[in-house]
DNA sequence: ACCAAAATCACGGTTTTCCGGTATTTCGAC
DNA sequence: GTCGAAATACCGGAAAACCGTGATTTTGGT
């Protein structure tokens, strides 16, 4: 950590380019945090994150390929002193547990203002965990959430139960993604049910509406 | 049309305040563009829109509520002078001709830089319709967008169809639906079936994916 | 008052999903 | 080379979704 003179190094981390622009112009006028990386995936994140070491990471959840949560989990085993601020488009309870469980130092909601997120940066920057007020109320009742920093995954898909999720979120019935990955309907079936009980979700609905939560969906 | 040494007027319509203040920030070192005003949802936009007439509206199309698409119809009715671009997550060849036919002036993806925000908003300024480059070639082999500016909505749903929706984007079942709103279970699978129809969708993920994709999650 | 759209309900049939349990083979990590 | 996770496969049954078709009532707008 810096002495409270230095301003603190961030890298920013968002699949959507205007975002990340907007932020950066946003940060440009504060201080106490400087930008030296910014990219657009989680991959890249944990490369710029290796090399950088920078204090303070700005990641979104919602990306395509490696989502935030699992970046997050790999960012931390590769630059464990970085606190990663992990803004998110959506605030319900589970997800919030989760990235927290992830690792992170903070959860901002997209519709925060430019003050919160400063305020968000300067608390985490000094150590403190920051949950956006609105959201701090859902969890705070009973369910702490553990440090997990840099701990391993438990709950992720593999690689086939992704395949299948894909292929759900394209409409196609297990019949066509059997024929799809030449494989026996029963074997997808098999794959489905373990991603709904993995997902914790009842149905379809709820499979695609998580997908597209955390930004699987192309 | 102002002459070309007034810059434009524009309001911002995104229902992230994140997003909002960080292309406020980008814009405000833009000379040619005023950002007059701000808003969070399609309805705001109206009012701002038919108060201001702004030249220029920079819209997002994903938002709960009233999205991009029906925002943009009506806000043309009551500020037909106003040039809309649309920012959009998504790049899929129905969304963009959907968008362009509800008589926007210009489709930018999020994951455009601030250098084609600007190259955007120049060209819509200006009376050209922009229309994202990697898109651009996905429309234009025949079948081109018809200008139907202010027209009329045609393909939407009702309210009680989008009160289905927004249950079955919480995981129920036809059944629960019914027992929730008092009405048969035949009624809500009619319901259903309109609703696949409309969205020309082939089932319940292809149904969910449509709903999160325009922001209707939550 | 009228017309069109929306909302309601019904029936029968097919397909797909959902659920329980079980079991074998393949593969990567330690 | 062992161990556990992943991937594969099967079965039978219940529930839910999908499809065609048709009909009545309610509602909103001109």
């Amino acid at each position: 950590m810096h002495n409270g003179t230095l301003p603190s190094t961030l890298i920013l981390v968002d699949d959507q380019s205007m975002m990340l622009d907007g932020v950066e112009a946003l940060l440009s006028t504060v201080p106490s945090v400087r930008v030296v990386g910014r990219c657009t995936t989680g991959k890249e994140a944990l490369e710029l994150a290796a090399a950088l070491k920078p204090d303070l990471v700005l990641m979104d959840v919602n990306m395509p390929g490696m989502d935030g949560i699992e970046a997050t989990k790999r960012l931390l085993k590769v630059s464990p002193e970085s606190r990663v601020l992990i803004l998110s488009m959506y605030g319900h309870k589970e997800f919030v547990l989760e990235v927290m469980e992830a690792g992170a130092f903070g959860y901002l909601l997209k519709n925060a203002g430019k003050e919160e997120l400063k305020a968000a940066l300067a608390a985490v920057a000094q150590g403190t965990k920051y949950v956006a007020p609105e959201l701090a109320k859902l969890i705070s009742q009973g369910d702490r959430f553990k440090d997990r920093r840099g701990e391993t995954n438990y709950d992720v898909l593999s690689k086939r139960e992704l395949q299948v999720v894909k292929l759900i979120l394209q409409e196609r019935t297990m019949n066509e993604i059997a024929e799809t990955l030449f494989i026996s309907i029963d074997t997808v079936e098999s794959h489905r049910r373990n991603i709904l009980h993995k997902l914790d979700v009842r149905n379809t609905a709820g499979l695609v509406k998580y997908a597209m939560e955390r930004g699987w969906g192309e």
